[in-house]
DNA sequence: CTTGACCTTCCAGTTGCTGGAATCCCCATA
DNA sequence: TATGGGGATTCCAGCAACTGGAAGGTCAAG
């Protein structure tokens, strides 16, 4: 099958397979001919792996890793558990994190009037607050 | 002051500021006779709105929406309310987003042994699953 | 044979910086 | 006055992970 095939049945666009090869992340596909691309079965199955690795947050360097493990018969499943639990731990830190913005936007928001007067306590905050860990000066 | 003093007490790094001030989110600043920047109290706080802005995961396109409000002093505060609004629900959606892949990797992780046998759920299911969101099968 | 869908490569742009090279300015000390 | 060091300047490159578009080649149908 030619890549565009190859994309719909993995779920990843062709300009990104074209790239995920680029960048070495799959193996270059055979060519035909004409200088097709040509995909069976097997290598659909790994898009697949990897659209759905990294729709997990993985980066393309663990998909990667992801993607030997996987290959290799006789990984030790712990490696791979190390990996999605590491990659918990990352998605908690960026959870906590928005969620702090999130709260802090939302008690600002709490003090503004919100209707056509000027005063707006969130851009006074915006400006006031201190950045960060600044000293006295 | 020059940019390095800037940079310390806005919590913004100089070339950071450079960056801003490169694609117009910020003014130009004056220059000493030797042609370095000079910084008044009035910018720093301006680079202090923006870097806390940003802190709160608006993009620079929004805090440059967000100065033009601040210095808009005939803005309605409902309009400021209604981005700080918009944004919650884009962290709101982020977080949701997070929050799935986590809950994804989690069930992948119970039902791994995580020892040094190979079998390995996570990597089958990986492979396996259709690429959108996690029916059981 | 032509049309149009699909494929090819390559370059550029996205977002928000960050690092580094080469050069210049400023101030203080020997 | 030379010099040394710590700023500052510009510009170029690159990070992640694609995505868009141009210019052209291929293929199957009509």
């Amino acid at each position: 099958m030619n890549i565009g095939e190859a994309a719909e049945r993995s779920g990843v666009p062709a300009k990104t397979i074209r790239y995920y090869e680029s960048i070495g992340l799959i193996a270059p596909a055979e060519r035909s001919a004409g200088g097709y691309r040509v995909y069976d079965a097997r290598e659909v199955e790994t898009l697949r792996f990897v659209q759905r690795a990294r729709s997990l947050g993985f980066s393309i360097e663990q998909v990667g890793e992801l993607l030997a493990l996987w290959r290799d018969r006789s990984r030790a499943s712990a490696d791979v558990k190390a990996m999605a639990s590491a990659q918990v731990a990352a998605i908690d830190r960026k959870i906590a994190e928005l969620q702090g913005m999130r709260d802090t936007l939302e008690h600002l928001m709490t003090r503004c009037h919100g209707d056509a007067r000027p005063d707006c306590p969130i851009l006074e905050d915006l400006a006031g607050a201190e950045a960060a860990p600044a000293e006295e000066r």
